[in-house]
RNA sequence: CGGGGCGUGGCUCAGCCUGGUAGAGCACCUGGUUCGGGACCAGGGGGUCGGAGGUUCAAAUCCUCUCGCCCCGACCA
């Protein structure tokens, strides 16, 4: 049927989204609404706004993040209820974390092992307290092809009890110990409110589990790999965290202590990112996991167990992007300079195709290059596509950039250009890298620090979380009445208290160590 | 698990109230013109309306059940 020209006109008028009210009440923000048919809207957009398409953060945080993670291409919902396939782009940020972080766990000792995904039952359930934590989790394996098992068989949600199982056949001796194991695997939960990244049925991540001969070797082991995970977030994901201890309301089941470290989203709420557990002699006592020391007697084992997951994907989405989609820190994106040729003319296509061997003979050994050059986008798609995909650095080589022999880069984090002579593009791209992710750290620094209120009482905590988000440091006598009454009259929970207790020096009278509330994923 | 919302070509959605056998934009394919911030013209392909059952001469539309996703809450290393 042929369009008649109204019909036609309509189709060029850009699609005006729905502008969304947001509502405010006594608890604070109370999430959007959006705008009824035929209610009188205006809309208001940031003319340095390209991506269309794409929720303000403002407007919705939680759909800007599905929208972001599904256009961005990171990941896509599997026919598996709560479950998700992690696409190629999404999988490059998780090798490229993979890669950094094992090193460091390599650096620190450790060596790297592999354990079934399944647990007999009877093995999960010898530490009471942590099948009782897992319990209503827990995935089982009830048949064999068409045979009822004799026992049912776990999916792991944590590989504890078969890894301690396998440590009470090793260790004999104080010279078996320390034992350092990691493992790279997946882990099953099952989740009632599921959300890509953050929250999944099945994820990835890696866990480590230490056996030591004393409890002082066990807790320096939990902090040095918290202290791994603190330097591994800031360094390479750009990522501001606070290293702290978990109180007993919120530790592992089965754990004597718990530390995490603890991130600040764009909407203001808090995310644990990665734990590390002392899990004192309790797993050792049930599992049986002894040695003889160096006077002959017998001992249990001190253990230690930490990990991080596919979660610090979410942490990095929501922490670092913007309205205009993702900002990938460059030590770990998957593409960490995009390059856009343009040309109008065919003699322009081929002085640029010859131009960029050059650019890809000076970059392709430096940086993790990709060359767009597909002709059916125009390069003003591919720059907003690739904003959205958060690329840190857009290299664009048009005719103007060929005749004077540089290439115009612009950084992602903040839009800035420069032209840059081709003799210098290799160590200017590197330097540009590593200025935008300093740069991403640095404003996740004063996001939070602007994000980070001090209260020195109930009350003050309850005012603050009334209005806002973000932290909130007060002294806690550890008391979990204390700790209750925050989450029963403001949604947030104590986050951790800090390790690093200085920021705080002075600033209250109370002598009670400082604690972190906030609302959290 | 409780309350609410939503499942219609790949995506976003209209149609459902008032049953009559499916539509738009984007995307995709072909050809051409384009290309420095999401190009344009012409032609074209594709869905049986999440699934099952029921009511009816007739169901995307009404009823029941079920699966999934989203939001809020509860729960949760």
């Amino acid at each position: 049927m042929p369009r008649d020209s109204g019909a036609r006109l309509a189709c060029r008028v850009r699609r005006v989204r729905p502008i969304i009210a947001r509502s405010f009440d006594a608890r604070g923000w109370r999430g959007p609404r959006r705008a009824r048919p035929g209610e009188l809207v205006s809309e208001t957009q940031d003319d340095k706004s390209f991506v269309e398409d794409l929720t303000d953060q403002s407007d919705d945080f939680a759909r800007w993040y599905n929208e972001v993670v599904r256009k961005a291409q990171l990941a896509d919902y599997a026919p598996v209820r709560g479950c998700m396939v992690i696409r190629p782009y999404g999988f490059g940020l998780w090798e490229n974390m993979q890669r950094l972080l094992d090193a460091r766990i390599r650096a620190t000792g450790h060596q790297n092992a592999y354990f079934p995904v399944l647990i007999p039952e009877s093995l999960l359930k010898l530490e009471a307290e942590h099948v009782e934590g897992f319990a209503p989790q827990v995935a089982w394996v009830t048949h064999g092809g068409n045979d009822k098992l004799e026992e049912r068989l776990a999916i792991r949600p944590t590989s504890e009890a078969i890894i301690c199982r396998m440590y009470s056949r090793w260790i004999e001796s104080y010279r078996d110990l320390p034992v350092l194991l990691n493992q790279w695997c997946n882990v099953m939960r099952w989740e009632k409110v599921t959300r890509l990244f953050l929250r999944t049925t099945e994820f990835l991540w890696q866990e480590g589990h230490t056996a030591h001969a004393t409890a002082e070797d066990c807790q320096a082991e939990v902090l040095r790999m918290l202290d791994v995970y603190r330097s591994f977030a800031e360094t390479d994901l750009a990522l501001p965290v606070h290293a702290g201890r978990k109180s007993d309301a919120e530790k592992f089941a089965g754990a004597e202590m718990t530390y995490s470290i603890e991130a600040l989203m764009r909407d203001g709420k808090a995310l644990q990112a990665g734990t590390s557990h002392n899990l004192g002699q309790h797993f050792a006592k049930v599992f049986d996991i002894t040695f003889q020391d160096e006077q002959g007697r017998r001992q249990h084992v001190h253990q230690t167990s930490w990990g991080v997951s596919t979660r610090l994907i979410g942490a990095v989405i929501m922490a670092h992007g913007d309205d205009q989609g993702l900002r990938l820190p460059p030590r770990v994106a998957p593409i960490q300079a995009v390059v856009v040729p343009i040309w109008r003319t065919p003699e322009d296509r081929a002085t640029v195709r010859a131009f960029l061997e050059r650019v890809k003979g000076a970059l392709t050994e430096r940086v993790r290059l990709h060359v767009d050059d597909r002709e059916q986008y125009t390069p003003g798609w591919k720059y907003n596509e690739y904003e959205l995909r958060g690329v840190p650095l857009r290299l664009e080589v048009g005719p103007k950039d060929v005749a004077k022999g540089t290439v115009m880069s612009v950084r992602r984090d903040n839009r800035a250009k420069e032209s840059i002579p081709l003799e210098s593009l290799a160590p200017r791209v590197t330097t540009l890298l590593d200025e935008v992710q300093a740069a991403l750290l640095e404003s996740a620094r004063a996001f939070r620090a602007e994000n980070t209120a001090f209260a020195s009482t109930l009350e003050e905590i309850e005012a603050h979380f009334g209005e806002r988000r973000g932290f909130v440091a007060a002294p806690w006598d550890g008391s979990p009445e204390f700790e209750a009454q925050v989450r029963e009259r403001t949604g947030a929970t104590m986050r951790c208290v800090p390790l690093d207790q200085a920021p705080y020096a002075g600033r209250f009278r109370a002598a009670h160590p400082v604690a972190l509330f906030a609302r959290a994923y």
